[in-house]
DNA sequence: CGTGTCGTTGAGCGCTTTCAACCCTGGTGG
DNA sequence: CCACCAGGGTTGAAAGCGCTCAACGACACG
């Protein structure tokens, strides 16, 4: 078990040597904690209740590996606070981002409900709190209230549709497009041409969940600043005009080597 | 610098006049048809019959589009003979296949049970036969029949993980590692080191399943072939030595271009 | 025997990756 | 206060891989 770094495809530098820590806190916390977040928004109270009952409080140091790749989980994962990195690591020891997992979502229900391994890692991008639910008891619930069924049932379709639009970005045949496209996706609800957002993890992320090196993709942005499309300052990213995006996005660009004209 | 052919995703050379035909079929034949696909396999008898009632036949020439990326669809659709092919058209006229819907499986609950419009085109890839199940019905019966919920849960949480495998094969850095890892995940079960398969498409779909253009995924093959890992036949592929292949996929290869010793 | 579909093969180019060095920022300790 | 360091990001140069375009081959069908 010594060797289990090896395993990893990202080198790790420092080795945690305390990953995890199972934090001991009243149920009633837990409960509590459980039912602040959007995870459980609009949820029977009993319901949440019931799911505490078999539910623990995890401390995650930043780089922690939580699951590996083929894993069979027992337990179903929500996020309190940091962000959690999905992935599935290449042989040429880069990864392949699947998401990102904030505040107040989970992972983990497909292979809780069909009992497969897990077809990711998952390691904490941040120091992280989590909260883990019990295999069995989740198992039971759904089984016994179909209201936790068809709310499982509208989650996990939602996560489906939304990896089917991620690799519809990363189908995209040039990078510009790749990067345009994710740009376009985060986009806040206004009327408005221009828009400002954040970018929602670090770039390096990014760049490996829309199939780019990182390299590539810094690249790809300051194309797109220097065309006038964008204008970036550290994560922030201003889009000035979304219809341009978009065609661009939609329509490619032979991307000039040469900086003339 | 006119960019109308842009818009167009593939190249509608053909358009079919008669694109698809409702057949008018007893109620007690559709159920029939129905009750002998692997999809309701193992359901309650009473359940079959009243999605039944709201079924119909359809009838699809080979290349005739069923749905388009970005509609409402208003049914659940299951394959009684032929394929159907979904992907994602790409801005440059190609298209990113998403899943080879044969025989007995189905496609559209994650868009019926969010109301979303569907993310990819549906175009018969053969002559097909489908079996249409009203979209109101299906709801319906997830509501009122918790075996119903299961079983949908069931299904698409296996799809989202089918998903991710598809993912994990188009993620592989080099082309020669994507059709190995393909060729690897269509093994039979058995325990012998070499085995043989039929290729379950056009290798042009295939090709576009992983990510590739065609020409690339059959100069690979000629390449595995040439070295020894496989012998295609037509449509037939032969796996001499799965651990071998299962090396490469892992390992990678230098891709000499020329072809000495 | 033409025609259409599917697949293979060849040649050339351009994008993306890789490797490398460098920059910038924030934190830390002397 | 500043030197130092680590982590994240940018930029440059070179090379390889996959795509595109094009022609050809195999096969089925009318």
């Amino acid at each position: 078990m010594t060797m289990a770094w090896l395993l990893l495809g990202t080198n790790v530098t420092s080795l945690t040597r305390v990953p995890m820590n199972f934090m001991t806190i009243s149920p009633s916390q837990i409960q509590d904690t459980m039912s602040r977040l959007r995870y459980f928004e609009g949820w029977d109270r009993e319901q949440v209740v019931r799911l505490a009952a078999g539910a623990k409080q995890i401390t995650l140091e930043k780089k922690s590996k939580l699951v590996s790749k083929g894993e069979l989980i027992d337990a179903l994962y929500i996020v309190v606070s940091g962000q959690l990195r999905l992935f599935i690591p290449l042989p040429n020891g880069s990864e392949r981002v699947i998401a990102l997992v904030d505040r107040g979502e989970s992972f983990g229900e497909p292979c809780l409900i069909q009992a497969e391994p897990c077809p990711y890692d998952a390691v904490a991008g941040k120091d992280c709190h989590l909260i883990a639910i019990d295999g069995m008891v989740y198992r039971r619930e759904l089984r016994q209230n179909p209201a936790m069924a068809d709310n499982a049932l509208a989650l996990i379709s939602r996560r489906l549709l939304q990896t089917l639009r991620d690799i519809e970005i990363c189908a995209q045949p040039s990078s510009v497009q790749r990067v345009a496209r994710y740009l376009m996706h985060l986009e806040p609800a206004t009327q408005d041409v221009g828009f400002e957002i954040r970018l929602p993890a670090l770039k390096r992320d990014i760049a490996a969940k829309l199939g780019l090196s990182q390299e590539t993709f810094s690249r790809m942005l300051a194309f797109l600043a220097q065309q006038g499309f964008i204008q970036v300052t550290g994560g922030n990213v201003r889009v000035d005009d979304r219809h341009r995006l978009q065609l661009l996005a939609s329509a490619g660009c032979p991307m000039e080597t040469d900086a003339k004209n």
